[in-house]
DNA sequence: CTATCTAACGTTATATCATAACAGTCAACA
DNA sequence: TGTTGACTGTTATGATATAACGTTAGATAG
């Protein structure tokens, strides 16, 4: 249920359990120590935010909890927080709900991609490797030369999947 | 050149000539009326305006155009066109710029992925059918029930590749 | 131990993107 | 010819995101 390798393609759903987030927690302040930036406090709390919330969170639903918990109550702490997280591979922003999720395995480098429950939200991250591989091959043949990739897929998770309508 | 045939991947970035404007509008006409769909002046002028753009257009740039032509003068007026464009497959929205492009082959149905240039925000659309295949596969062994992709890379185009930074 | 520097944090103000709600128009048609 | 429904337009507002600037506090050089 729990496999987070990087050839597993998408992985399982529920990734708010009490083990997994502290695990991910773990995971990635060895990480920043390791690449030398710095896991500030209103940084990992934004991480933690996330990690807890069950889907993705958009920017002014962290700054909520963020501002009730004594840290900035303006927009750009909360921006400011999970631009950083993006930019070191602790968070990813999903484009198409304008929201941000955790990473759920940021101590290797990977390509992400996400599947979108129309109905319930819930984000799964999940390993693009092999897609974003042939991509850059697909693109490097008309001259792009491919940075990175946005997948986002959107449909039924198998929990809605099995729901009548 | 100019290859718009469903195997070929990515095509050209040049879709902005007098003589692929006429023929993408000429198709998208022809499979309004075959599917019912009314492209109205205001909806067949925002298509129009999305052919003329090189890169893709912001909402507000569009409105823009069309109120200076006489057309409506506030947000709802272009956003009901290009949605209207995006649900009947004339356009398709690009999430990581807020913008629209035409579609470059609205005469068959088909998944897109688009190549988005860092430098000059140009724009193409490629065809996506086989990665759109391969995900919904990958998906499903995870008893996700895909539905659609979004597929969009961030790079620079052949043309910008050359020059210095 | 100070002076200086800089990354990070916080604020105010504003920009940008998008939709809700409702009124007028007009062609289709009972 | 009255009703209906799709379309276009408006006003008003909501949601998302950033610019600009002052403050704080840890790091480092003198
Ligand atoms: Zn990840
Ligand atoms: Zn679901
Ligand atoms: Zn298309
Ligand atoms: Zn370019």
């Amino acid at each position: 249920m729990t496999d987070h390798s990087p050839q597993s393609g998408f992985c399982c759903t529920d990734h708010s359990g009490a083990a997994h987030t502290a695990a991910i927690l773990a995971q990635a302040e060895t990480r920043a120590r390791e690449s030398g930036v710095r896991l500030t406090p209103v940084r990992r709390r934004t991480l933690e935010i996330l990690l807890e919330a069950h889907g993705a969170l958009g920017a002014y639903e962290v700054l909520e909890r963020l501002s009730a918990e004594g840290y900035g109550t303006q927009p750009p702490v909360a921006y400011r927080a999970l631009n950083f997280l993006v930019e070191n591979g602790f968070a990813h922003r999903i484009q198409r709900l304008n929201a941000f999720t955790a990473c759920v395995h940021p101590a290797r480098d990977h390509r992400a991609a996400f599947l979108i429950c129309d109905r319930c939200n819930s984000v799964t991250e999940g390993c693009a490797d092999s897609f974003s591989q042939a991509m850059i091959e697909a693109a490097s043949a008309v001259g792009f030369q491919l940075e990175r990739s946005t997948i986002e897929a959107v449909g039924l998770c198998s929990a809605c999947a099995g729901k009548p309508a």
